[in-house]
DNA sequence: CCAATAAATGACTGATAGTCAGTAAATAAA
DNA sequence: TTTATTTACTGACTATCAGTCATTTATTGG
């Protein structure tokens, strides 16, 4: 009987219809302002049964920010794969993460709100496995990249890649944080352009990848 | 007669004390965590009396935000002083930001709080036009520097001052960001300890502001 | 001492995350 | 088909907390 195998699949079609909704709202009103009633209603659900499948607001979220993750490391994987160098790669995926963060800024703000959320001082979270599986993996991709062009030369050999992949991620999302979030402002008080640092930013940084000879 | 002035007075010495209290209570509970009574009670007042002050709970967090950029602006401008060039200024402010990280983690976090708060330019308030001022002044030590650093020779000529102060601005917290939320993390899947990360950032990020010769 | 003004209070409101006892639907057993 | 059992769902309810406001208390100037 197939019934229970069934039900297993139901389950998870409800769970993933629940996450499409949740995403609508929290994209159109933002996390804090968004309610799980809200969620709920848009849903066509009660709230409880939200609970049901998500153990708090913050849970729900959180599948949306490994939708977020695995898009992201698609589009590194496609980026990178024919590309002829280690630094050709590695710029790919600097561009690919540029893409993602112009044509999907509801996603870029979901891995942001992973970044940025605020580390209680009692409480030491530990991994939640599967989205940093994810992170792992399209981290892997950079350090890959990092090393191949290590090893045809296109690269500085005195750098330790997976430190480097590490720091290049951190600082992307940095970068464009700051330019997400103060955009304006930069412009009005420093007259810079906020297309024109995260095009600085990439040059910059390629600078410091690039191995002796140009 | 002095009535009036005493009051102003003693209406900013009990702002200040607010502020102390809230600094504790946010610093050990967490922004989220802590209550706006646990703040009325270390500070020995009614909730109610807070909001005689400031008119929530992010404004009066805003006010240690706005300690946490003067100390750090006070700590660039110690750090440059006495720099014999331009390369020598910027690499001082990056240490001094390092020490400021290490050694005021909670203000750090109150600077990353802010990072993470989109800016709504209709609203210029008092608070939010100062601590704005004050973090124009610390990245325009920066800028400062960077210009020194062309004009010595010390730093590539090819770059835009102000565009850069703001990368690397918008870097450091960035990697910094991912270092302290997910520290153990990056120790645990890739093996790197978060301080060598630190510390090739930094050697990284100067080896791209360099000029040419070494 | 009194009236006016300012400062402070804390009970209250509204919003919302999360719970849980109860209901309905689906499935299995009789 | 009928009944029992398990599973899915519900929504009223609780707890918490930011922010308000009518009232009380303290200060000051006349």
């Amino acid at each position: 009987m197939g019934t229970a195998e069934r039900k297993e699949r139901e389950k998870l079609l409800r769970k993933k219809a629940i996450v499409d909704a949740a995403e609508k709202v929290f994209f159109s009103k933002g996390y804090d302002t968004a309610t799980m009633d809200d969620v709920a209603e848009k849903a066509e659900l009660s709230k409880g049964t939200l609970y049901l499948y998500f153990k708090s607001k913050e849970e729900l979220y959180l599948e949306i920010v490994a939708r977020a993750e695995k898009l992201l490391y698609d589009l590194f994987e496609k980026a990178v794969e024919k590309e002829p160098n280690g630094i050709c790669r590695v710029r790919a995926i600097g561009e690919a993460f540029m893409k993602f963060y112009v044509e999907h800024p509801n996603y870029h703000s979901a891995l942001m709100f992973d970044q940025a959320k605020e580390a209680v001082p009692s409480e030491l979270e530990i991994a939640e496995t599967v989205h940093e599986e994810m992170k792992k993996n399209a981290n892997g991709l950079l350090i890959e990249a990092l090393k191949s062009g290590i090893e045809d030369g296109t690269i500085r050999a005195d750098i330790n890649p997976a430190s480097i992949a590490i720091v290049l991620w951190g600082e992307s999302l940095g970068v464009m944080q700051l330019v997400k979030q103060k955009g304006a402002l930069l412009k009005h008080e420093f007259g810079q352009d906020p297309d024109a640092i995260i095009k600085d930013f990439f040059e910059f940084t390629f600078r410091a990848l690039k191995s002796g000879k140009e």
